[in-house]
DNA sequence: TCAACTGTACCGACTAGTCGGTACAGTTAC
DNA sequence: GTAACTGTACCGACTAGTCGGTACAGTTGA
């Protein structure tokens, strides 16, 4: 079993992403997690810290990520597109996290967003050569996690998508993103 | 002076826009509007239904919208990108307090949010004839509106933008959309 | 014509419940 | 013996929604 303090950012987290912000409540994330109130806050001594913890963790995988994107076989345009889709990986369960404590009035969320951003936009600009090129497939990243964003959350099921289908949209971006990069 | 009903949809979307959806309290859309609260509840009785008042409102401009982006001179998909930036006009505004009470659980919002980009997206399909251009396209508008969504909130700025600067990217993008349909 | 009444718009004090956080005595595992 | 908890009781701030009341323009009927 995991540790308690992971058990309690990986709940905060689920209850994020699941729940919404407003749900995720000192009280829920110590039931999800398996602990006391007690517990939690032995780990976690303010709500302020347990997000603290959940931006680290987002700074942490986003920079393994960036390490993949600049020596993607494939191209950092085709992996950030491909690596955009929610697919319930450690990273964008974060991500989402992250952007749910932003709407929540946290001001480190937005700070943690805004710099992996600007990373996934700088190993664009260095790999295309073209800043515009950039711009447009960053916009087409964000735009697929808005949609996630918005198909995610409330109580619904939790987004086991059409696999084949979903890879054969991703073809057909691809071959959108080769004429801009063309 | 406004008609009271009026002025509270103004106080809870200004609210929502500007200080985020926990901010929106029943009695701090009062006070900005300048009512009591007994007189917001005397229109409002429950916050859903003030919601709902948002949520109509967005149904109604995103319909004067999509007629204008459908006989739009310069098209559709630069009608779109264009307009999916944000400029803090009735519809921007009533976007992203629709996409903030999304965040607060509010089940309204999302399926009025749906039908809005359903629309939108419907008219690019229908004007390139690609369906893939337009999903591209869709996409990145859809990006434009994520931005905004996380330079907006938390007692920043009302965000009055450099638009010289703002043109020059808008010119760029168009350029990348040329490739796109072209 | 004037008293009685109706409906609309609004005020502000109050209630019941929730949430973040505190406190602390006791338990378990190494 | 100490770090890592559990369990429970509590507090103060805040929030949605309630409720009794006010003001006043317009209507009705003798």
């Amino acid at each position: 079993m995991a540790s308690a303090r992971d058990r309690i950012l990986d709940a905060f987290e689920e209850l994020l992403l699941t729940e919404g912000e407003r749900a995720a409540t000192l009280d829920a994330v110590a039931a999800r997690a398996g602990v006391s109130k007690g517990g939690l806050v032995y780990h976690f001594p303010s709500k302020d810290l347990l997000a603290h913890g959940v931006c680290e963790r987002l700074a942490s995988l986003a920079a393994d990520d960036a390490a993949l994107m600049r020596s993607a076989a494939e191209g950092p345009a085709r992996f950030y597109i491909r690596s955009s889709r929610y697919r319930g990986t450690p990273l964008d369960r974060a991500i989402v996290a992250v952007a749910r404590l932003h709407q929540g009035g946290n001001a480190e969320a937005v700070a943690t967003l805004r710099a992996v951003e600007a990373q996934w936009l700088a190993i664009l600009g260095d790999a295309l050569r073209d800043d515009d090129a950039a711009q447009a497939i960053k916009l087409m990243g964000d735009g697929l996690y808005y949609e996630a964003l918005f198909r995610l959350p409330t109580g619904s099921p939790p987004v086991e998508s059409d696999v084949a289908g979903d890879d054969l949209e991703l073809e057909r971006l691809f071959r959108v993103i080769d004429k801009i990069v063309g």
